[in-house]
DNA sequence: CTGAAAGCGCTAACAT
DNA sequence: ATGTTAGCGCTTTCAG
């Protein structure tokens, strides 16, 4: 055997040498033209480009990211569930990966799973990742969402408060505590004398930030503070406690921390022979397709996923490739209080209260349109 | 300077010959161990490990993929939408594929987007993958779903039917046309005449499947085949047919190619004054999270999504690790006809009929009860 | 503006 | 059961 054949060169696939040949130029030549450095000719770069044409040439970045150290690529830690927050969150840090070059290697953690985001974040540093994102992370046996100290990547943290360790830990999202101060108040608004909470699984920061922002709304106004229903972000969860809730009279505005379990809910009240909204208005939060379009349809807040991934990744990018300098300011993304007919004045009751009643009108940014072709706000 | 730095070397993350140093063993005998390759011995072993430990060293899979030209990475190309079926079929493949120990990469195609499919499998090449998957592709202007001529790595296709090109193509996914044809059959066993389709967007081969499946049942029992209304999965698109379809008496049975489309148009019919299902009958398809507690809670075909993702890895990688071996044969996961109370039988009319009322009772694997914890059946 | 040489951290083949 | 040597395909110095 001639000592010249390399071993893996027989996978047939061409390498930068074949298109310099071609080319008739040096290797390092094609390199400059695909890593779009200065000074290279137009015309030696067309040449090259055509015959890596030609040769169906595509650059190998394996050999890249050993010979530079980097991958161009970000890791993503993700729950494995279905749930319209985290799906549209990971849809948006593709999108917004891609736009700024780099690729995407995703991860799950099985919820309650051993080894958790520090197993997952092992294995993607591992692969070799240039920054981690950490989507909607929950806290595990109060592991405070840790992160491993050893991390010598960028994070992005999305819908948690940056649990820090490692050098460039930054984090993006609406507080999702304003918002749910927006669907608080907006039910305050509507006279209700106070207004219930069916929680989401309070390991998630995302459900405790709502919960925070509902007990804020009631302390400023000073409201009583009901006891919290505790549910598992699913609309059977919400069934389940709609039919608690539905047997307390008290009950008179909830509101959920997503919209499926407030379409649970509302199913359970319904067949308690409580009408929505006239006796027990209710809230969601996401705006998921659907949620305009069951019955009634649904008054919820809409959250911005596409503008949290894409600001997130933005900072991210910036961290991994000017470590040093200072981050870019952050441009908090648009929310919105998304009004239908889920909602209404609170019933008049034995109570000749209303003296808070203000207006039906929409606080905030809120918006009253159905989507597009929505049915009519009333049922 | 002296030449013995290595350049990249100054990352300062411990490389194997670090470890192999600290354990008082050769480079390869880390290497063996980290491939779990026969011939170390116990004692050996456990001195390499301990040492890899103590100084966090981490393999470098750039390094692995270069030398070995494998990558243990599979490139997932989906679209870029939080639909539950493209979704849940995400979730399915990354947990099979960190099953057999693949890492996942993943490319969206935003929809209508140029290059497409082939444009998302260069890049996952480039990027290094050892196999590819390609998850509910649709048809972008008659481009047959193109893959690339030179795709040199098995790809599986999900959702759709094989277009081949490469060496090993292969495909997993119930045939959703049985699906569709089951849930027609269950709205005619009912005693409707005939039964309408709300169908999903043609470029997409899962709406085509459900077409077909719809049409061949209605054919079967030799029943009149009314137009069909195309939607576009959304429930905004249900809703618009479903203000079509109200107006129209002889409409009494429809079978909606998804679940977000049938809350639509349930949502519309009961607006146009006509019960559901009383009037109508409707069926859904996917069975997500929140059918069961719309108003009426919805029957529909769940798919097994995970069962596919599994079943379709188990394909792809064995194309992947053992190319001139047959295929194992395909294990078709089950599938089901979820009944719940948006389906009745058909309302007596002027019409006599009811000849081919036979039976109310399921067919196929169907079954009756709703999700655990679930609301009653009717509403 | 272009090229030559060295080496990224690992695995493959061939010794022992 | 373990070590030696060569090289994967690229980027990085450093020289022109």
């Amino acid at each position: 055997m001639t000592p010249s054949t390399g071993r893996a060169g027989v996978s047939g696939a061409p390498r930068s040498v074949d298109v310099a040949r071609l080319a008739g130029v040096s290797q390092k030549t094609v390199s400059r033209v695909f890593n779009d450095e200065a000074y290279v000719s137009a015309e030696v770069r067309k040449r090259v480009l055509d015959a890596a044409d030609e040769l169906g040439y595509r650059l190998n970045h394996a050999a890249r990211a050993l010979a530079s150290g980097r991958t161009r690529s970000i890791g993503v830690v993700t729950l494995g569930t279905a749930l319209y927050g985290p799906a549209s969150l990971l849809i948006g840090v593709e999108r917004a990966a891609r736009d700024t070059g780099y690729a995407l290697r995703v991860v799950n953690t099985l919820e309650g799973d051993p080894g958790g985001v520090g197993g997952a974040i092992d294995s993607l540093l591992k692969q070799g990742v240039d920054g981690i994102v950490i989507s909607e992370p929950i806290d595990e046996e109060g592991d405070g969402g840790a992160v491993p100290a050893d991390v010598r990547v960028p994070v992005l943290v999305l819908g948690a408060p940056v649990a820090t360790t490692g050098p460039g830990t930054v984090a993006a999202g609406v507080g999702a505590d304003l918002l749910a101060r927006a669907a608080t108040e907006h039910l305050l608004d509507l006279g209700h004398r106070t207004v219930h909470h069916l929680a989401g699984p309070q390991r998630w920061y995302a459900a405790r930030d709502r919960l925070r922002g509902w007990r804020e709304a009631l302390e400023a106004r000073g409201c009583d503070e009901p006891s919290v229903v505790e549910g598992d972000w699913s609309a059977a969860s919400g069934y389940a406690a709609g039919r608690e809730l539905a047997a307390d009279p008290a009950v008179t505005a909830v509101f959920a921390a997503n919209d499926d379990m407030a379409i649970g809910l509302m199913r359970a009240l319904t067949e308690a022979g409580r009408t929505v909204p006239d006796d027990v208005s209710v809230v969601g939060f996401d705006d998921i397709p659907v949620a305009a379009f069951v019955t009634p349809p649904l008054t919820t807040v809409r959250q911005p996923f596409d503008a949290v991934a894409q600001e997130g990744l933005r900072l991210l990018v910036h961290a991994i490739e000017k470590p040093e300098a200072d981050l870019p300011p952050a441009n908090d993304p648009p929310v919105e209080l998304v009004l239908r007919a889920s909602t209404a004045p609170a019933p008049s009751r034995t109570d000749p209260g209303g003296v808070r009643r203000s207006a039906t009108r929409p606080r905030r940014g809120a918006k009253a349109a159905p989507p597009n072709g929505g049915p009519s706000d009333r049922s």
